[in-house]
DNA sequence: GTAGGGTTAG
């Protein structure tokens, strides 16, 4: 009899840890109800759910459904006589920071130390980044400073959480000192410290360093991946690089790597905005063929190249496609069809879009930018000046815009005074709005008007700069 | 727990 009873134990133990082995499984394909069904059949059978248990189905809970729904679970996990644990707390951070809930992080990481429990160096790590998202990379560096003068010893994630939020919050240079240090010190890096240089040095415009840093990293036997591909890409194409751009994608392709949605829509964004459709139409084939799953930005990046062929059908095909799998269509969407609308000049339909988004709380000032431009393409620049003066925010794309249309319609006295306003109020304009209207009015006869323009414009960006 | 500010307007 006691050697069954000691089999029983055993028994007990393992089959709770298979529990929770099949139950992380079922999470991690994103199968919750299922994952909460083997749980309660485990609890039928008599197995006890252990704080891994909890801690399996609460870090799932965070990343599908946020951290509330998670609270749920922790609530459960109470009830049945289990104590949160560091690990609960670091998966409730995890989820918090992952749904751009950095001050909530924070709390939680506060609450950590109010009931008495110690963070780890996992705890540590995600308190520093929330610190740096917050823009606040004076108190990151304090973290990091703890853990290194502390008992913890910072591991690689540390170190890229540091370099990455300096190069974040524009400190790319303290990033490249910090990682020459730490290389002196026996720091190894691996290709993601890499990709966040190469990405930092982009993004500062220092190409020619970001190129350096890519054959370092070939030097030293990282080679790239398709995050370190995506990112050379699209700073090329900022760099309006754009034959270099293609090159490195046709350099992917021949190099066999894998494509995933990412960079797939990066080149599709780069082709269609280079006014190549055949090439983002083979590349969209492509990615349906390869069996990419679609989330939405793959939505809203293909629905945008739909608009930009005119085909709006199509467009509406996938808006349809978004709904039946369960996604909810965001800001993007609703913009890229209001602007496909306008395009293809379908005034009435892109209005009464542009009422629904409205009607559904998104308050998008690219959507009325983009409405107001094809108002005056369909030649109702009145109505449009209407809705220009009731808007509340104008950006530069709003300015550039509707100086461009009102030259367009020779109305060069109206556009001169848009274009002093623009410029009063610090608002940047492009180069072209303001040639237009000059021009405009030389070449109708108020050459004087154009030069005094001309001088106001000057004086107003002379007291600006003296101001700053 | 770190890396692609993947998609929109002039």
């Amino acid at each position: 009899m006691r050697r069954m009873a000691k089999f029983d134990h055993l028994y007990g133990r393992l089959s709770t840890k298979l529990l929770n082995i099949c139950i992380d499984s079922i999470c991690k394909s994103q199968q919750i109800e299922k994952a909460e069904s083997v749980l309660i059949d485990g609890i039928r059978l008599g197995l006890l759910p252990d704080v891994v248990t909890y801690n399996t189905l609460i870090a799932a809970y965070c990343g599908i459904f946020g951290v509330d729904a998670a609270f749920s679970v922790v609530h459960r996990m109470k009830e049945a006589g289990i104590n949160p644990n560091t690990v609960t707390y670091n998966s409730l951070i995890a989820g918090a920071t992952r749904h751009g809930l950095f001050s909530g992080a924070l709390d939680l990481f506060e609450e950590m130390l109010r009931v008495g429990m110690h963070p780890d160096l996992w705890s540590y790590n995600s308190l520093m980044h929330c610190y740096f998202r917050l823009g606040e990379p004076e108190k990151a560096y304090d973290v990091f400073h703890n853990i290194m003068l502390g008992g913890l010893s910072p591991c690689r994630i540390t170190y890229n959480t540091m370099i990455n939020g300096l190069c974040k919050n524009g400190y790319a240079d303290n990033a490249i000192m910090l990682f020459r240090n730490l290389k002196r010190l026996g720091f190894v890096p691996g290709i993601t410290s890499y990709n966040i240089l190469i990405n930092g040095l982009f993004k500062s415009g220092r190409f020619n360093n970001a190129r350096r840093m890519l054959d370092e990293a070939l030097k030293s036997g990282c080679p790239p991946n398709v995050i370190t591909y995506t990112i050379v890409l699209k700073g090329l194409f900022r760099a309006r690089r754009f034959e270099e751009g293609i090159e490195i994608f046709w350099e992917m392709k021949s190099k066999g790597y894998t494509f995933d949605a990412f960079a797939y829509c990066t080149v599709i964004g780069i082709f269609v905005k280079t006014g190549r459709i055949r090439e983002a139409n083979d590349c969209m084939a492509e990615m349906l063929k390869n069996g990419i799953g679609l989330d939405l930005v793959s939505y809203n990046t293909l629905i945008n190249l739909c608009c930009k062929e005119g085909k709006l059908e199509l467009a509406y095909q996938l808006l349809d496609e978004i709904e039946k799998g369960g996604l909810k269509c965001d800001e993007f969407t609703h913009t890229i069809l209001i602007d496909g609308l306008c395009k293809t000049g379908n005034i009435e339909g892109a209005y009464q879009l542009l009422e629904h988004t409205t009607m559904l709380g998104f308050d998008s000032k690219v959507a009325l930018n983009s409405f107001i431009d094809g108002l005056c393409k369909a030649g109702h620049i009145d109505y449009a000046m209407m809705m220009f003066e009731s808007m509340e925010h104008k950006d530069s794309f709003t300015y550039s815009s509707m100086v461009h249309n009102l030259c367009k319609a020779r109305r060069y006295h109206c556009a001169s005074e848009l274009l002093l306003s623009c410029v009063r109020s610090h608002i940047k304009i492009l180069k072209s709005a303001q040639r237009a209207v000059l021009d405009g009015l030389c070449y109708s006869g108020f050459a004087r008007k154009a030069k005094k323009l001309e001088s106001k414009i000057r004086i107003a960006r002379l007291l600006q700069s003296n101001l700053a």
